[in-house]
DNA sequence: GTCTATAGGTGGATAGAC
DNA sequence: GTCTATCCACCTATAGAC
C-alpha cells in the first residue's frame, strides 16, 4: 500500500502501472488495484470510469516515462554506434519484461484503439529515433551506405523486446545480455571501417 | 467446434493451443476451451487434471510443432546468411504473435516450472541452432571472425520475437518485416567479404 | 466417457448512505 | 470523496448420475 500523502487518483494509477507490468491487462483486476493502492471501490469508480479508463491513464504514464528514459540514453551525442550502444546496454531488469511492450501481447489491449495507442506511439517513436541515428551514421560515413536506416532501426528496437522474451523464457537474464551484445556486435561490423 | 471424428482429448488440446496463442494462459478459461472443443466439463476433467495440466500438454505440442517448422527452415544447407535468411523471412502472421514466445510474458507460466519448461526449451534450442549456424559461418570464413556466435544467435532469435511486439503494437505487419530485413542486412554487413 | 448439478470465489460495476 | 451493500456473470473445480 502506498503513502497516504500521495493523491488517491495518483496511487491508483501507480498501482495500475505496476500490475499491468507484472500481470498484463487481462491478468489485472480492479480489486487487486484497489488493494495495492489502499483505496476502496468507491474511490476508484469516483476517479475513473472503470478498468479500461484507469488502465489507459496508467499506460499513458508508463509510455511517457519509458520515452523520457530512452531519450536520455539516446541523446548522449557521439557516434551512432555509441548512441545505440548506450541505449542497448543501459541498466535493465530483463526478467520483469518491458512495461510497455508486454501489453502488445494482450488481446484486449490490441483490440482497443484507446488502449493500444500509447503502445503504438511508443514504438513508432522509438523506431523513428533509432532509424534517425542510423541514418546519421550512414550520412557521416560511420556506417556502410547500403544499410537501410528504417529496417536497421526496427531490428534494434526488436532485439530489446525479443531479449525480454528470451530472458523470461530462460528464467535468467543471460539471453537478454547476449542478444543486446550480439546486436551491437553486428552494428559494429556494419561500420564502414570495422576497425573503429 | 472441431470435427467429432477427432479424439476428444485431442480436440481439447488443439483448442487450448489456439486459445493460448490468442489470449495467453491467464486469459484462457476452461469454459472457453470446452466450448471450442465441443466437449463438456466432465470430458475435460476426465482427460486432464485441470487447466494447468491441459495447458502443459498444449504447450508441449505447440513447442514441438514450432521446432519442427523452424528446423525445416534452418536445415536448408547453403551459407550461414542463406540459412538464417530462410528462417527470418519465412512466411509468418506477425499480428498473431509467436504461439510459444507470447507465453513467456504470462505471469503464471513463468511462475510454474512445468508450464515454463516447453518455452524455455524451445528458445534454448533455437538460440543454440542459430549460434551453431553463425559459428559455422565464422569457421568457413563467410562471416567476420570477431563475431561472437552465441551473442549473434541470441540477437537473431530476439529480432523475430521483438518483431512480433512491434507489429502488434502498430496493428500492422510492416515493422516485423522491417526488423527481419534489418537483421539480415546487418548479418550481410558482417560477412567477411560484404560484397557477397 | 460424458452429462448435469452444485459450489465458493472472483470480475467488473452500480447504488446509495455518509 | 469514500464507504458498504448488492448484483450477475464467470472461473475453476468436484460430485455423482447415466
Amino acid at each position: 500500500m502506498y503513502d497516504r500523502a500521495m493523491d488517491t487518483a495518483d496511487r491508483l494509477v501507480t498501482s495500475t502501472q505496476e500490475l499491468l507490468w507484472e500481470r498484463g491487462y487481462v491478468g489485472t483486476s480492479p480489486k487487486a488495484i484497489q488493494e495495492r493502492a489502499g483505496a476502496g471501490q468507491g474511490s476508484m469508480y469516483h476517479h475513473f470510469r472503470g478498468k479500461p479508463d484507469l488502465a489507459a491513464a496508467a499506460m499513458r504514464r508508463s509510455a511517457a516515462e519509458l520515452r523520457a528514459q530512452a531519450e536520455g540514453q539516446l541523446a548522449g551525442g557521439g557516434t551512432a554506434v555509441a548512441s545505440v550502444g548506450a541505449y542497448l546496454v543501459r541498466e535493465r531488469e530483463p526478467l520483469r519484461g518491458c512495461r510497455v511492450g508486454r501489453l502488445a501481447m494482450d488481446p484486449e489491449v490490441v483490440a482497443s484503439d484507446e488502449l493500444r495507442a500509447p503502445v503504438r506511439d511508443t514504438f513508432a517513436w522509438l523506431c523513428g529515433r533509432l532509424s534517425g541515428i542510423v541514418a546519421d551514421g550512414v550520412a557521416t560515413g560511420e556506417l556502410r551506405p547500403d544499410l537501410d536506416p528504417q529496417d536497421t532501426g526496427a531490428a534494434l528496437a526488436a532485439v530489446v523486446q525479443g531479449g525480454y522474451v528470451l530472458a523470461r523464457a530462460a528464467g535468467d537474464r543471460e539471453p537478454f545480455d547476449r542478444a543486446v551484445r550480439g546486436a551491437l556486435g553486428l552494428l559494429r561490423a556494419a561500420a564502414a571501417d570495422p576497425s573503429s
